[in-house]
DNA sequence: ACAGGTCTTGCAACTCGTTGCATAGGGTGG
DNA sequence: CCACCCTATGCAACGAGTTGCAAGACCTGT
């Protein structure tokens, strides 16, 4: 339900094509809300049927057409009205920490396996999160409105990253 | 993907019928895995057909007949390759964090109360998983095997909350 | 006896998201 | 020119999960 009210901020941050979209996804916003082109694709067509969003398709040089969306009044409407609605606390779903609850259950040693992948994994996130601080957000205490908002939810994944360091080197120690 | 292993670990715990797994599900394992009881019936109905689980009719005092579902050793194999095989890194999914990237778009003041409603709800669910580690697990040095895991999954709780409560808490405060 | 409640199981319809494939424009290398 | 790759858009089929509803068993209160 939420993809929709992802695609407008995104569009009104910078209008956008499906698969530029796509790759924005990847990068910034897909690290808390992932999706694939098809799925923004037909998103991006409902929305368009909706009045959400207008197109207009743009002529590339080298490459073919590509189709530009940019926000209508009524999805910027939308967008706030959203944005001001209570939301359910969203519930974790790990698969992992299933794994390790039912370690027991098979090979603890392969499980310690998965669970070491999974730290090192985090580590190159939270390594790679370090970095783009460093680089877009080296002086935090002067910035405001939609920077501050890139930063914290940037700081939210280093703290996010931080604590599933924390915790798998907790179990890890634990079985050592 | 991932219900049907929930299950098997669940029902390695202790055999139970569709509804015992849904109340379950909305303790203990529910706090990184949920599932609706409909959902449970269903994959239950498939690990059945699979052979994953047998089924026991058990009649009850007072109460209609319930049915009651055990692993086989099928399921228990099932379970332990699945354990062993490497997972893809669970992402986030927080439609509160876009709320958050994208105040700017809407009123910043709903959008704040939005998360310190969020901040509240943490920090009850924090209390709570505080007050099972007393209960449950008084001497945590003491513990192995299966309570070992478990304690080691609720510290995973209780990281996760004071984690949110950190991060939202810095959100607030950037935008007092 | 009957109404209402709760426990237990389940169906049907829907939305969301993934996977695999298709199509079409355009470039590059043999 | 042809094979191959990249960009860009999209369809179709599937699987996972939610919501709403129903039905049968059993209890309690009137």
């Amino acid at each position: 339900m939420a993809l929709e009210h992802a695609l407008l901020i995104a569009l009104r941050e910078q209008p956008a094509s499906g698969l530029e979209l796509a790759r924005r996804f990847e990068r910034s916003i897909g690290f808390f809300w992932s999706a694939t082109h098809q799925q923004i694709y037909r998103v991006l067509g409902r929305m368009d049927g909706d009045g959400w969003v207008g197109v207009t398709e743009v002529a590339q040089v080298g490459r073919p057409q590509k189709k530009v969306y940019a926000v209508t009044a009524l999805g910027e409407e939308a967008l706030a009205d959203w944005l001001g609605r209570p939301t359910h606390t969203d519930g974790l779903r790990s698969e992992l920490a299933l794994k390790m609850r039912g370690a027991s259950f098979g090979d603890r040693g392969a499980v310690l396996d998965v669970v070491r992948a999974h730290l090192a994994d985090h580590a190159v996130r939270l390594d790679h999160y370090r970095q783009l601080m460093k680089r877009d957000y080296p002086e935090p205490a002067a910035l405001s409105g939609l920077d501050l908002d890139h930063y914290l939810v940037l700081r939210g994944g280093i703290l996010t990253e931080e604590t599933w360091i924390a915790w798998l080197g907790e179990y890890l120690e634990a079985h050592a």
